[in-house]
DNA sequence: GTATCGCAAAGTGAATGCACTTGTGATCCG
DNA sequence: CGGATCACAAGTGCATTCACTTTGCGATAC
């Protein structure tokens, strides 16, 4: 008989499935699972993550806020395009926050935050150089956010933060080349001399340098990244 | 009999709804219509905008994501609070991102782009010192935001748009002072001159002051900001 | 053979419905 | 009389539903 076999089904209690959604999106966001310039169908993501589509478009709508995502109305959502303008153009302003950065933690730390700091980078950073990219980027990017926080500017950890996702995979590229990869190792911590030195000006020259040193090769970064991008994630080439 | 009077009503088209809520939700959270650290309740603006929730919910999160509102699982939206602390910190921050502003522009402009930013300011600005600070404000944000848009910097234009909107209310109080009054309508044309002469270092440091008259304020301006908004938009004390 | 119209499928936009969580006040017990 | 417990109300969280828009394709007319 087709009698209610199947109970109503009180809901496996999800409990966070939100934020569980945003998660998971800024991770394909930000490893190029989604593909710049392609349009998301939010239909097929929600069967994916086995949720409806309202926590789906919420969490997109986030992910353009950020600047991950665009929207357009009646379209929908599409995975930012990878444009070198733009990406010089996140670099250019990434140097200004953090040059702000090293010179409000200059001026306002103490120097047991100092030490801090330099316990953080000394021990997030990779035992070796040849580590996988990945694991330096993650302490690359603990490193400058653990400054940011220093400063207690919490507008500047936030715009940091988000920028952090934006350029990542151009600072995993980097990471692959010895140059970035030794100079990463060696600038932080004559970064965090000049700061212990009280040294603003110097401080903020090296950390100049360090982005710029990125920023002056965004062009053959991306370039490598589309490659990356389309061929495959782990494969070389 | 009982036919259908009223019949299913086909919807009157709105055509817009999503942009049209984020608009209306974007004023009323910049003029403190929602105020500091209120909860919002979903449902009674939705019935006040005449929508569902669901466009609501979305225009909130968006202001989320523009530091305009916080939220909180399981209790929902508030205004972000207003404290003195992360106003400095806007302005902090908005300094280090002007200050590229005007070195980028004066880099990168034409000549003719730099009449037109002189034409800018020149239009908009109010014919009497005397005009409403709404007016003044307004004029002041299409200086600063047509100058970021001549570095061809968009991630600049972005930063800097959204925060004018945190910041709107600052600046209109500090515009009743003639202090800041004043100074707006002069600093503007220098640091035009300081640009056109191409000379950046110049051109920086006097928008380094220009903001700085608004940040050593802070304190000031807020306290001024709270008894607005407790006691009434357009009441004199 | 080509252009245009129209229809149907796909997909977005918003409304509604319902479950769950949180806060609050009344009741009951100590 | 004070404090813990429970029941109810308010409100959020997400799923579902339906309307509308866009788009691709095929038929028809020229």
């Amino acid at each position: 008989m087709a009698g209610p076999l199947e109970q109503p089904r009180p809901r496996p209690r999800p409990a966070d499935t939100g934020a569980r959604v945003y998660e998971m999106l800024r991770e394909k966001a930000i490893n190029y699972e989604l593909r710049p310039g392609a349009h998301v169908n939010e239909a097929a993501l929600a069967a994916e993550l086995n949720v409806s589509r309202t926590p789906v478009r919420a969490a997109l709508s986030r992910l353009v806020s950020e600047g991950l995502m665009t929207f357009v109305p009646n379209k929908g959502f599409f995975r930012q395009p990878l444009d070198i303008e733009t990406i010089k153009s996140l670099f250019e302003v990434r140097m200004a926050l953090e040059i702000l950065s090293v010179r409000l933690f200059a001026e306002r730390a103490h120097a047991d935050q100092v030490d801090a700091l330099r316990a953080v980078w000394r021990t997030t950073k990779p035992a070796s150089r040849h580590a996988p990219p990945d694991t330096i980027v993650e302490a690359d990017e603990a490193f400058h956010l653990a400054l940011a926080r220093g400063t207690r500017n919490q507008e500047l950890v936030r715009l940091l933060g988000e920028m952090n996702g934006r350029i990542r995979f151009v600072r995993t590229v980097a990471m692959e080349t010895p140059t970035f990869r030794d100079g990463a190792f060696v600038e932080h911590d004559a970064i965090i001399d000049a700061i212990a030195a009280r040294d603003m000006a110097g401080a903020e020259d090296l950390m100049a340098r360090h982005i710029r040193l990125t920023l002056d090769d965004v062009t053959v970064l991306v370039r490598e990244m589309v490659v990356r991008i389309y061929l495959g994630e782990g494969q070389g080439a």
